[in-house]
DNA sequence: CGGAACGTTGAGTTCGGTCAATGCATGTGG
DNA sequence: CCACATGCATTGACCGAACTCAACGTTCCG
């Protein structure tokens, strides 16, 4: 089996300094599948019979209780996902779907346990990767209940700026609908939160977001690297 | 140097199946520390260098935020603390404090991380325990975002009453200010929502609750095994 | 061109928080 | 043992944040 239609996942941090061994044990039975975009392609809990890794695309991760729905998670290239559920061979806690035409690979649970049993550079990518998943999941829920909905869409503001480069103008990687579930908030009220931070000096037309003044939403945000990296 | 005295903790699961070496290694520099109620044994935001595990007692984790608190766990005897910080070798996000008089074993995190790179079955096993504590945060985060705090507050007490025997009455385990903040709610609402839940079968008299009706309750919260275990 | 989905805005409501007052329990020092 | 202080729980009145429902404009597709 060549593992060469492989190569794009090699370099991910999940596998790095794995043996050859391990990595050809991994995807002998794994399989790259195309998908559509709005595809559901985990159903929470179902028991977990692969590992996904986006190629590309992105994948919504969101979850439902009681005809509410909300985003838990985006998941972009090149990572994995609910490795957690896999690892514990327990059900899934959150459902997936694409939210654009993506490449999913697929790695049998059975193969990841069984390499992670064998391969302890593996076992040590795997604890690293949930530890860091884990902290993640304690700054969400810090920035659920410490601040308000406001609060929250300024730092994802900040944060956001940040990556895409700090500059002035930057583009929202979120349908707004989706930013507003993935912020615990209604899509009529993040509009509002938006016209809120026009005194804060951001400006949004469509997907771009201007911020005239970070120091500015900064001073209203408060980040703290304990909660917004 | 006796590892007699850290015979309680030699039968938790995070080192259960480790080699006798390995449990000496870590156990080398450890000691215990007798604390007295309400004392803040960690602050978040500090490097992680010890790995905390209460032997009897109890352990609030908290975090702040701009003048504000919130609970986030408890911590129950015989168990550990905060290790995806140690294992990452990154900043405590929550604060410890003791809610009760407590004695806690405190390891070094250099021990910890030699033993993790060593002793295969101690990765596994912090793997494990990563996952689970992954898993539980993730399900708060639903359990924060779906529910309002009435639904909140009933799914808590029938897992209470689960985990008490499922008897018609059983204690609070917390105060109720720590259970408010820990539902992510006001005393005051938490005092309301108990009202409001009489119409369901609640009555709180002090920290004892009676639920006369648990069918009528659950028909109310709608417990699921994807948020409340 | 027409329909569907999204985003925005307004009006009204609900949920939850704030502030203040009170009662009760606990603990401390005289 | 009592007097007092302190802290927790509850209640009421009020306020503010966020949700619901409805209407409307825009964009994107079929």
């Amino acid at each position: 089996m060549p593992t060469a239609k492989f190569s794009e996942i090699r370099d991910i941090e999940l596998f790095e300094g794995i043996s050859e061994d391990s990595f050809v044990a991994l995807m002998k039975a794994a399989y790259i599948q195309n998908f559509p975009p709005n595809v559901e392609i985990i159903t929470e809990g179902e028991t977990s019979d692969f590992l996904h890794v986006v190629l590309t695309g992105s994948v919504e991760l969101f979850a439902n209780w009681s005809n509410n729905e909300t985003t838990m998670a985006t998941v972009w290239p090149v990572s994995s996902f609910i490795i957690a559920a896999t690892i514990r061979s327990e059900p899934y806690l959150m459902s997936a779907r694409t939210q654009e035409k993506s490449r999913i690979v697929m790695v049998p649970s059975a193969d990841v346990k069984d390499v992670f049993e064998k391969d302890a550079e593996f076992a040590k990518n795997v604890v690293t990767e949930l530890a860091s998943c884990y902290r993640a999941s304690i700054k969400n829920a810090k920035n659920l209940k410490l601040r308000t909905s406001k609060e929250r869409l300024a730092n994802y503001l900040l944060k956001t700026q940040k990556k895409s480069g700090a500059g002035q103008s930057f583009p929202l990687k979120y349908e707004k609908r989706r930013l507003a579930s993935y912020l615990g908030m209604t899509p009529e009220n993040l509009s509002r939160a938006f016209s809120a931070l026009r005194e804060h000096g951001v400006n949004v037309d469509g997907q771009i977001v201007h911020m005239e003044n970070p120091g500015k939403l900064i001073e209203f945000a408060k980040p703290t690297h304990l909660i917004d990296e």
